[in-house]
DNA sequence: CTAAACCCTGACGTTGACGTGAAGGTCAAG
DNA sequence: CTTGACCTTCACGTCAACGTCAGGGTTTAG
């Protein structure tokens, strides 16, 4: 497919594919015209793109990350210590972002009335 | 207190403090001399700023948002409905957000070989 | 008096993931 | 042949939350 569907099948614009292209997160091939030509998996691979990107990953730790993942079955498990490390990192880092997400999550309901976690009823 | 201590206590950089003054966020008076002049209160705030930021909102919504909280007590619970909707669209932003980070950590997870989440085994 | 910490106000620089034209090929339809 | 949708490659613009000087007061310690 061209770029154009790609992008309405994933909600990416056509401007971020090319830019994951330019990162090196995504190769498609190329048309005889000279028009990029993906094929389904990178609609997949687009999708875990964003969300490791809406996640807070860098396109560089994308481009780590993705060739591991790309084949469909998990690959790593047992690479280079850097890059586990770097792994580790992100996943602490993700872990505070959550930890951060919740806290102000808590504000918020906070202000709305919402009780503060489980599903007890707000005080009638 | 000046702004070098409250950027020690709260680990803000003192130009980020003076960032949040100048988006309306904090209000330091002023000594004599010009020199802004904290209070324990704001050390509070402060932490409610950077949770909030770091959740995402951006100082406007911040500075929506911090008058209500401000007083030690939850106070909105009812007021103007446009609010209300702001900060419900915001729980709703920072609720994908944590799906979004929970995503990615399930891909980092994966990678090192961890366990999704339920106790099923990974498939020897 | 002088250095050393502090503080002040501008105001330009940075970073990341794109947005937004500019200028121009390609291709099916009428 | 021409319109129009689609694609191409540059390349500058944007936005947020600061970082980082520049240039200059002030208060304390010696």
């Amino acid at each position: 497919m061209r770029i154009g569907e790609l992008a309405r099948r994933t909600g990416a614009s056509e401007r971020a594919l090319r830019y994951y292209e330019e990162q090196g997160l995504l190769s498609p091939a190329r048309l005889p015209n000279g028009y990029r030509d993906y094929d389904e998996r990178c609609a997949v691979t687009v999708r875990r793109i964003r969300i490791l990107l809406s996640a807070g990953l860098g396109t560089a730790a994308v481009a780590e990350i993705l060739p591991c993942v790309a084949d469909d079955t998990v690959v790593l498990a047992g690479t280079c210590p850097e890059l586990r490390e770097g792994l580790a990192a992100e996943r602490r880092r993700i872990d505070a972002a959550i930890g951060d997400l919740t806290a102000a999550r808590d504000i918020l309901d906070s202000l709305v009335g919402r009780p503060l976690y489980g599903p007890a009823a707000p005080a009638a």
